[in-house]
RNA sequence: GGGAGCAUAGCUCAGUUGGGAGAGCACUUGCCUUACAAGCAAGGGGUCACUGGUUCGAGCCCAGUUGUUCCCACCA
């Protein structure tokens, strides 16, 4: 026998030593068998710009419980991890680390920038990794792969070639989303809106005679230095004569045509618009509609440029402020409006961003999104839960063309060069050295990078190697589920949906499960400027990855956001200990026990009642998990460890185990049941079960590659379980009595049962466990009620009576009393089934089962209630 | 302006084709019963937000109301 473990579970070394080793025995990495479908994650890969926080576990963790059940139930099983260069994130944070040094992108230029770029890619995502390997994520790492390596990368221009060629990516002029602190171009999806408390400025644009005017109104005030119309809605009569006039804009002095547009809404505002057409979306089209004039007032940085006249160099809210004061005192600001309107911010570093004119790439979506959308639809891909469905559609039914291109350094290069001679544009996956139109060697790359999302929206299959046909590749692509929030399902998911049809012709993967986000304890966000998140790590540090893992997922469902709290930690970290001080039990009887197996002619109705638990258990654990109700799953095992294996079967053991006659096959049963709930269990708490799994005598091999449990029809006993449970009941009944008399639990008393008709084997059967749970000194049966002796406490079970001698300790009255309040509910339970089998539409319609139920609980309480009648009559008024 | 989620014990949350509500923490009472005080035993506590409908039967399905959170949207 080993030494006996510690009585507190101590994690720290397990599980740094366990993790080693799975690693050194290659237990991550799958076998292909061409004979089998198998089961395939990647990894949301987490940006390389710091650490992990409490999302990444809630995320991780639930794909962890999946492809540990998947591979313990014999399924090749592969997750592929990886980190995410995160172009525009990580430029920033680097950005930030230089101007503490005092330095600038420009004073280290492009190359220094980006070998800065690397080292912290090396830093962090080093950090990261090793992070995940602290959350126990079984990740298989001879895989591991970062969307800027060499394969994501050729990957990446293969695409963009492809899709150049095909007519899907153009380069054009358009209105697009700028930072002016990061100074580069962003998505639609890159920008966050918020309603911001704002104004409605009036001003007012005369016609050059002065004799007439109209008042526009506008937002952004600071724009009309680059204003070339004023736009009315047709209909409207106010404005009708001034159609085709012109008006001055003031300021600037400039002679503006007034025009008729659709979109004009009468009712908003004055019912006229200034037209911006190079800082508006919607300024723009109308400009294109009556070919105006588009001018840019804004440099890339948000200072207003020389178009601006004498606003020209400042910034663009100084500007905006002196602007209002200048017409303020021209005598054109009409009013001031209260207005609350949405702003757009960029969302990595919140400056509010300008609409502005610019020459970006671009995805044309609507070809794309359409096989995108019939995926979803036809059920090729599912998103769980499905309400998911409508958020997908209606975001691809009204997509817009992608921009792709960042003014960053921090990225994958575009693959364009331009002919300085003949200005002709070359796209190609391999440098070119002249230009194939004019034979020219002057041509110079597109200084761009791509969105960071063009990258990631590969992620499926650029890591199995595309765009060669790996063995990998063939094998494990199409990916079975992807785990993710629903933060990034625009950013990501609809984007790889897109890619995966388009490049591969095959969806990328089969399932999409979205979670939701921690919280903090009063349910707020967690976030850098709250000071509010909790380091997953240190929690881990204080309670292990286990109980971390399990707090996140019990009684949780993790489609809904959840809040987290450090009691429920503790909560898991009790329950490892309870878990490794019941295999302490256990494995402290075994000894130098050898285990042959259940002999089921062997088995006692305890151990009968315990394995049909046990089945039931994993039968319906399994079915959980299949669902993805992880939370529901890990409930269940931590309810049978606790309450059915610990509270009840360890206690109705211990005196067998003290038998010669009974102790190897009591001791067999205990290994068995511990064997099995482990593995039910090694998904949620891989660390823990597999430390206890590696002591149990005749196990072999890792926990982690032992077959998942499955219900066994030899197993089950119904019969013997539910007259175990009818004992249990009147153990129970027994120890109330006992505390409402304050009896200590240690002082033992006689006890008598009065077992009910056709009971009394079944007492007979489990008479040591039952003796022992009831605090008896001695069990005697009796055959009638008139033998009971007088003055004894009195239970009532489903199975029969118990009395418990106890004098002096009992007050009568208040046996009285619980005896009444006890009979009233039972009354109560009557007339409630009486009602519902005396109605007709019940017994006719309701299923067979459910009738037939209701009749027993019937009879039952019925039975109970002659019982508890016969005792109080017994004691009297 | 559209769309979605949530509302269940004091707190945080579960609740699997609709069959009489559970857990953790907190609370009360008694126990160091030698696996575990990070524990054991027994208990108290809920008009399942509100109104109506479907059904033999509703926390669960349908309609509406209220409160709350979030997403989407080019009315300046």
């Amino acid at each position: 026998m080993k030494e006996l473990p510690a009585k507190t579970y101590e994690f720290k070394d397990v599980e740094e030593r366990l993790y080693r080793k799975w690693m050194e025995d290659g237990c991550f990495t799958p076998t292909i068998d061409p004979e089998k479908e198998p089961f395939v994650i990647v990894i949301p890969p987490p940006n390389i710009t710091g650490q992990l926080h409490m999302g990444h576990a809630l995320d991780n963790i639930p794909q962890d419980i999946m492809i540990r059940t998947k591979r313990m139930q014999g399924v090749p099983t592969l997750w592929v991890p990886g980190t995410d260069h995160a172009s525009i994130a990580t430029e920033v944070k680097i950005i930030e680390q230089m101007a503490q040094e005092g330095l600038t992108k420009q004073d280290i230029g492009r190359e220094g920038f980006l070998e800065r770029a690397w080292n912290w890619k090396e830093q962090y995502g080093g950090r990261i990794v090793t992070q995940l390997k602290k959350m126990g994520c079984s990740c298989d790492w001879t895989r591991e792969r970062f969307t800027m390596d060499e394969g994501c990368s050729r990957a990446v221009r293969e695409v963009f070639v492809q899709l150049y060629n095909k007519g899907l990516i153009y380069r054009g002029n358009r209105i697009i989303n700028w930072c002016p602190n990061c100074r580069t171009a962003l998505s639609d999806t890159e920008v966050e809106y918020e309603d911001q408390k704002s104004s409605l400025w009036h001003i007012r644009y005369s016609t050059p005679d002065g004799k007439d005017s109209i008042v526009v109104a506008t937002t952004r005030p600071e724009t009309m230095l680059g204003d070339t119309a004023v736009a009315v809605n047709p209909e409207d009569e106010r404005y009708a004569h001034l159609i085709g006039k012109t008006v001055v804009l003031p300021l600037m002095n400039r002679e503006i045509p007034v025009v008729a547009d659709e979109y004009v809404e009468k009712e908003f505002g004055t019912g006229a618009v200034k037209i911006t057409p190079a800082h508006d979306p919607n300024d723009f089209e109308v400009g294109q509609r009556h070919e105006l004039e588009t001018i840019c007032v804004m440099d890339d940085t948000g200072i207003i440029n020389e178009n601006g006249g004498v606003y020209c160099g400042l910034e663009r809210f100084e500007a905006r402020k002196k602007i209002v004061e200048d017409l303020q005192a021209l005598g054109a600001l009409v009013k001031i409006e209260a207005y609350d309107h949405n702003v757009g911010a960029c969302y990595r570093c919140g400056t509010t961003v300008e609409p502005m004119i610019s020459e970006q790439w671009f995805v044309s979506m609507k070809p794309l999104a359409k096989p995108a959308i019939e995926a979803v639809r036809e059920g090729r891909i599912k998103f769980v839960p499905d309400r998911f469905n409508k958020i997908y559609f209606n975001w691809m039914e009204n997509v817009r063309d992608w921009c792709i291109s960042r003014q960053l350094w921090w990225g994958h290069s575009i693959p364009a060069w331009y002919c300085r001679d003949c200005g002709e544009v070359i796209v190609a996956t391999e440098d070119p050295t002249v230009c194939p139109k004019c034979g020219s060697a002057h041509l110079d790359q597109d200084e761009d990078v791509l969105d960071t999302w063009f990258s990631s929206g590969l992620w499926p299959f650029s890591t199995l190697g595309w765009p060669d046909q790996t063995e990998d590749l063939k094998y494990f692509y199409p990916t079975s589920t992807l785990v993710t929030g629903y933060e990034i399902i625009f950013f990501w998911v609809a984007r790889m949906i897109v890619f995966g049809l388009e490049i591969m012709g095959e969806v990328p993967f089969k399932t999409v499960m979205i979670h939701g986000i921690v919280r903090d304890e009063q349910g707020r966000k967690m976030s850098k400027s709250l000071g509010n998140g909790i380091d997953p790590l240190v929690v881990i540090d204080e309670y292990g990855t286990d109980a971390l893992r399990f707090s996140l997922i019990q009684n949780n469902s993790i489609e809904n956001d959840s809040r987290f709290y450090m009691s429920r930690v503790e909560a898991a970290r009790n329950f490892a200990n309870k878990i490794w001080n019941a295999a302490r039990f256990v494995l402290m009887n075994v000894g130098e026990y050898q285990p042959k197996g259940i002999d089921p002619a062997a088995l006692g109705c305890e151990d009968k009642w315990i394995l049909t638990k046990l089945g039931d258990t994993a039968e319906k654990v399994t079915a959980a998990i299949e669902r993805m109700e992880l939370g529901l799953a890990a409930q269940m095992v931590y309810d049978f460890l606790w309450s059915d294996y610990c509270d009840w079967y360890i206690e109705m053991c211990k005196p067998r185990l003290n038998s010669e006659t009974d102790k190897s096959s009591t001791l067999e049963v205990l290994l068995y049941v511990l064997d099995q709930t482990l593995r039910l269990l090694h998904p949620f708490m891989p660390f823990i079960t597999e430390e206890i799994f590696q002591s149990l005598p005749n196990t072999e091999g890792s926990i982690m590659l032992a077959a998942w449990p499955e219900k066994r029809e030899e197993l089950c006993f119904c019969e013997q379980a539910a007259q175990t449970q009818d004992l249990m009941e009147l153990v129970r009944a027994v120890r109330n009595v006992r505390r409402e008399c304050n009896v200590p639990t240690g002082r033992r008393a006689p006890l008598y049962v009065l077992p009910a008709e056709n009971r009394e084997a079944s007492f007979r059967e489990n008479h040591v466990w039952f003796e022992r749970l009831s605090y008896a000194s001695e069990l005697n049966y009796l055959a009638d009620a008139a033998q009971a002796p007088s003055g004894a406490a009195t239970a009532a079970g489903p199975n029969g009576t118990a009395y418990i001698p106890l004098g002096d300790l009992i007050d009568l009255d208040k046996e009285r009393a619980r005896l009444d309040k006890e009979a009233d509910k039972l009354k109560k339970e009557i007339a409630r089934s009486e009602g519902k089998l005396n109605n007709a539409g019940f017994v006719d319609k309701a299923p067979q089962a459910v009738v037939e139920q209701e009749r027993q609980t019937l009879a039952h309480n019925k039975e109970m209630l002659e019982r508890v009648q016969a005792l109080r009559k017994t004691l009297g008024e």
